[in-house]
DNA sequence: TAGCTATCTGTTATATTATAACATTCCATA
DNA sequence: TATGGAATGTTATAATATAACAGATAGCTA
């Protein structure tokens, strides 16, 4: 899987064309949906655009607010429905350290990931690195652990915070 | 900080002597309580042994529940406040997948730490890994990030359960 | 094209996890 | 034994997430 082409590995430029940057994860989006046969709904193509409209992991109840202001009779089962869409088909994750949801960066199917994390801005940044993923696993094995799935989130500064 | 002498790093033999496993943890915790200059008063010695009671990550309410089985008037705050006091001065820690906490093997200090859970039968077992650690911090900062804090949680089968 | 079926959405209610706020009790120590 | 900070009791509510069922919609097939 190969990362969004427009984005570096490193924490975002403040001043990247980020609408580009919306535009391309939808499309992405919508390609993996048709690829998958699901359906990309107005629903689902506008809570992931919510998400993505910054870097920063958003809460299920801030994208139900943002919902509120263009459709009033939004309620949480429209948002979880959205999310458990957009997490099944890879097209997000959740940061389990802040019951939040960002977009994902290597869009489309299941990869490893680890997440940092700015505690400062709450800017967000995925790697993809097989060596992490790799020794965690090995370790794990070593204590006994046949390891399916592993949550790697770091908390720090990024560079414009410190 | 080195680990309970009584454990091993492995996943828990299924006879090994829990009830000496407990003692020996809440022990542990009285000497860390007396050398923090902190009270380690009944309710936060009751929630400790309860989370002890098991090799298995306990649920907030699942405290309470149990709580209150001998004191009636248990309510949500005695068991956050308890949990509080247990994670501020690392006797437990909290699993941040399953919004759980398990007692702590090295407990009195900050330190690293990876969970390592086996998702058949819940059963945790908590690693020390430097080199995971240094990895992590390594990679964060080639990112960017300045790294202060990791989550690391593996899911996946342990010997028992494959 | 009409009808069928699975999927998606709307709606109401409720479960689960966690904290705010303030009153009361406890306890170390002066 | 007085007193002030810490701990606990109590009530209320915030924040996160799911259950259950009714109604609408889209894509398939006769
Ligand atoms: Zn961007
Ligand atoms: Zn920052
Ligand atoms: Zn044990
Ligand atoms: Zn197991």
């Amino acid at each position: 899987m190969t990362k969004l082409p427009h984005r570096s590995s490193e924490f975002q430029d403040i001043k990247h064309n980020h609408k580009i940057c919306v535009a391309k994860a939808l499309s992405r989006a919508k390609e993996v949906c048709h690829k998958n046969s699901v359906r990309f709904t107005d629903q689902r193509r506008r809570v992931l655009e919510i998400i993505w409209h910054s870097h920063k992991p958003i809460l299920a109840y801030d994208i139900l607010r943002k919902l509120r202001q263009e459709k009033d009779n939004a309620e949480p089962p429209t948002v979880y429905r959205a999310l458990d869409f957009l997490l099944n088909n890879h097209l997000i994750h959740r940061i389990e350290s802040l019951n939040a949801y960002i977009g994902c960066d290597y869009s489309g199917e299941q990869h490893i990931s680890q997440f940092l994390i700015c505690v400062a801005c709450k800017q967000i940044t995925e790697m993809e690195d097989e060596e992490v993923a790799l020794l965690i696993t090995q370790k794990a094995l070593d204590n006994g652990l046949q390891a399916k799935h592993q949550t790697v989130e770091v908390m720090g500064l990024c560079p414009n915070c410190r």
